[in-house]
DNA sequence: GTTCTAGAAC
DNA sequence: GTTCTAGAAC
């Protein structure tokens, strides 16, 4: 660090130039870019030239090749050079240091910024050159970090800096700028402050985050602050950070499923602009998550406000610890609602909005911060679900994939609810009445937390209502009368889904080990004749055309109806496996090693497309008999894909990643299935989320959407793709 | 799984 | 009128 303050430089002989090159080294987000530009910006005496691989191409992706030839082009002309590729191992950056003899100073600038900060600018960043954006660059950054190797003396360089946080990069943005045609920097090794391998502890961590309360009391409050600081300790003191890595791997059973779990960050309902007396609020507040918190399955509940000194997240904190709430599935959080993701690091696709009878923007408060952050395309979506809310009534409003808070915060549905008005200044007052007040603030909290229940049921998450209707349905096959009764039944609750009404009582409770669904004998379909040519092909491949791999275990095929660029089938041909279900412990190396035949021929299709992106995985409830593994591009570009079961079979829960079905399968001795009834739920575009009425509006969605992919899909190598494009020998 | 088609939705 | 879905047959 001392040395970093050091910019005093040794001249050489007067006139002489002295071009040096200077390999960058960083991932994507590290700001290499950035760097040189304001290098060359602010050096006057020095012509640089900055070798990007992103741009060296010409509009194609550059080439390792190109970027040498460049680079030697450069120095022969007396210019120093930035390479300005990630250089993450030392392989990539030994060419470079090969290039040129010893007439040309070697120098290597790391900059080896946390993690998350990178994988946070990657992911928000547009108009990057190389395309690297979105949600795309946190898988590649990850992976790309996996394989960091800081650069050493040995590897050829007179001088190394490491840079490990923005003062650091500036230190050097002045060192660099300030070097003269003749100047020469003192050698050796500056900067390193902590050893390599620790700082990456962050990456994973970034990926699974949330749940930071996990780590201390039973009701948390979590804070940008809180998470910043974390950050900031990561550099300092590991150890503090390992041991809270332990603990969460101890609960990891529990803990894994939440971090997705669908979440709704809520403000206090009527106690800013309303008046609503705190210490009451806050008693109803604790009661009604209480009554919910439990039968939302894995979801999450997050009552959230501005101040860190909020008093009412403190009484609510409190109480919520007096009645051992589960601190995963409910904590309060000190921080913006319209910035949670981007700010704060927690995802929250559902965020409740205290707003006005007339269901306006403005007014201040939640209400305008809400509507504001959230553009027009609330206020337009808002005015189509409802004109006007009454008081203790919440209403559902979709989020527009246009709108800012969907694309930068995740956030895919507002809940807008009206409270009790304590305040004279404003409409309906109650006059101090608290029987009433009380009353209304209950109903309001109860319509709030159906309406997202509403929305958990509605994504799939498993709950006992469809095992049930199902197994009835199936049961009762033989009496046309009970048939008919509870195929009635059934539509009448669909309905209730999709408006949003009121929630099933029996909604699951106990939802991380019992979401399998129709795993008994009794229960099963007979498949119909049409069903049996997968099985029919496995036990005799010799028939069946269509087949490009055949081993003792599996089979491979090209999916007769693709329904994207690239569909094939890994189909394993061990009879009477029918399907998923049929799946336990003893095949865990059969999911295996379809797994590893699927990833290899996904990856000899990036190797012809690098563009493509795959997902593996089983269907809960395949239609085709034998257990077969799907190898899909996330293109869904095919005339095949026609109808809303097509689309949700691969873009729902429905679909199992086959990564998970490893895990599930290896710790629980079965899949976890959904039930086929979440085939009909709405169709919403696999990236950005949005919602679309029918197939021909969704398919012209995602012939265009570039969004990032859900964080789901980006963590455990549930998607496949290339590596970021700096990383290509 | 697909195809066909009635009729709902626009 | 055309577009789109969903159910039945295969």
């Amino acid at each position: 660090m001392e040395a970093m303050d050091d910019h005093e430089t040794t001249s050489g002989g007067k006139d002489e130039a002295k071009p040096i090159m200077v390999i960058l080294m960083g991932a994507p987000g590290s700001g290499k870019s950035t760097f040189c530009d304001l290098v060359m910006r602010l050096s006057t005496r020095r012509p640089w030239v900055r070798i990007c691989q992103d741009t060296i191409g010409n509009g194609k992706a550059g080439t390792k090749n190109q970027c040498l030839t460049g680079a030697a082009s450069a120095l022969k002309e007396g210019k120093s050079v930035f390479i300005d590729r990630c250089n993450l191992d030392r392989e990539q950056r030994a060419d470079f240091v090969k290039l040129v003899g010893p007439e040309v100073e070697k120098h290597a600038v790391a900059l080896d910024l946390p993690a998350k900060l990178c994988i946070s600018r990657s992911v928000k960043r547009t108009g990057h050159e190389g395309n690297l954006q979105g949600g795309k660059a946190a898988a590649v950054v990850n992976r790309m970090l996996q394989k960091k190797e800081l650069p050493k003396l040995n590897e050829g360089y007179a001088r190394i800096t490491v840079c490990q946080d923005e003062k650091d990069i500036q230190a050097a943005i002045n060192t660099y700028s300030a070097l003269g045609p003749s100047d020469k920097l003192p050698p050796g090794f500056f900067g390193q402050k902590n050893s390599d391998a620790k700082v990456q502890l962050g990456i994973m961590k970034f990926l699974k985050k949330k749940d930071p309360p996990g780590c201390s009391d039973p009701v948390t409050n979590v804070s940008p602050e809180n998470i910043q600081s974390h950050t900031t300790k990561e550099k300092d003191s590991n150890q503090v950070l390992e041991s809270c890595e332990e603990l969460k791997k101890a609960s990891v059973g529990s803990s894994i499923s939440f971090e997705n779990a669908p979440t709704l960050a809520f403000p206090s309902i009527s106690t800013a602009d309303f008046h609503f007396n705190l210490d009451k609020a806050s008693d109803i507040i604790v009661e009604k998550v209480e009554e919910y918190v439990n039968k939302l399955g894995n979801a999450r509940l997050v009552l959230v406000d501005l101040s860190q000194n909020s008093k009412i997240l403190s009484l609510v904190r409190a109480k919520a610890a007096e009645m051992n709430i589960d601190s995963k599935k409910f904590f309060t959080f000190a921080g913006n609602i319209t910035k949670l993701y981007s700010e704060g690091g927690l995802h929250c696709n559902v965020i409740a909005n205290a707003t006005n009878w007339r269901l306006k923007p403005g007014g201040g408060g939640v209400n305008a911060a809400i509507f504001s952050a959230a553009g027009p395309a609330l206020e337009t979506a808002t005015k189509a679900r409802a004109g006007s809310l009454s008081s203790g009534k919440a209403v559902v409003v979709p989020l527009p994939s246009s709108s800012p808070l969907f694309s930068r915060e995740g956030v895919t549905r507002v809940i807008h609810v009206l409270g009790p008005n304590m305040n004279p200044q404003r409409p309906n007052c109650l006059n101090n009445d608290y029987d009433k007040g009380c009353k209304i603030l209950r109903e309001t909290y109860s319509s709030l937390f159906d309406a997202f229940a509403s929305i958990v049921r509605a994504q799939g998450e498993p709950c006992n209502f469809e095992k049930e209707f199902k197994g009835e349905v199936q049961l009762d096959q033989g009496s046309r009368n009970s048939d008919q009764k509870v195929k009635r039944e059934a539509v009448c609750e669909a309905d209730m889904n999709k408006k949003y009404k009121s929630f099933v009582k029996e909604l699951g409770p106990n939802v991380g080990s019992s979401g399998d669904g129709n795993t008994d004998g009794q229960t099963r379909k007979a498949w119909g004749g049409w069903a049996q040519a997968l099985y029919d092909t496995a036990m005799h491949p010799e028939r069946h055309k269509n087949i490009i791999e055949m081993s003792d275990d599996v089979v491979v095929l090209n999916d007769l109806y693709p329904k994207a660029q690239k569909h094939l089938i890994v189909l394993a041909r061990v009879e009477g496996l029918d399907r998923l279900a049929d799946v336990q412990k003893e095949h865990m190396s059969l999911l295996k090693t379809m797994h590893s035949v699927g990833l290899k021929w996904a990856e000899k299709f990036l190797s012809e497309n690098n563009s493509l992106i795959f997902r593996l995985g089983y269907h809960s409830v395949p239609s085709m008999r034998q257990l077969h593994l799907h190898v899909i591009s996330q293109d869904f570009d095919s005339n095949h894909l026609k109808n809303k079961k097509h689309w949700n079979s691969f873009n729902s829960p429905f679909f199992r990643d086959s990564v998970d079905v490893i895990d599930e399968v290896s710790q629980y001795g079965k899949a976890i299935l959904k039930d086929e009834n979440i085939l009909s739920m709405e169709l919403r575009c696999h990236r950005c989320q949005s919602a679309h009425p029918n197939i021909p509006r969704l398919k012209a969605h995602i012939s265009s959407c570039q969004a990032s992919f859900p964080a789901f899909l980006l963590q455990n190598g549930r998607l496949v793709f290339l590596e970021g494009i700096d990383a290509n020998h």
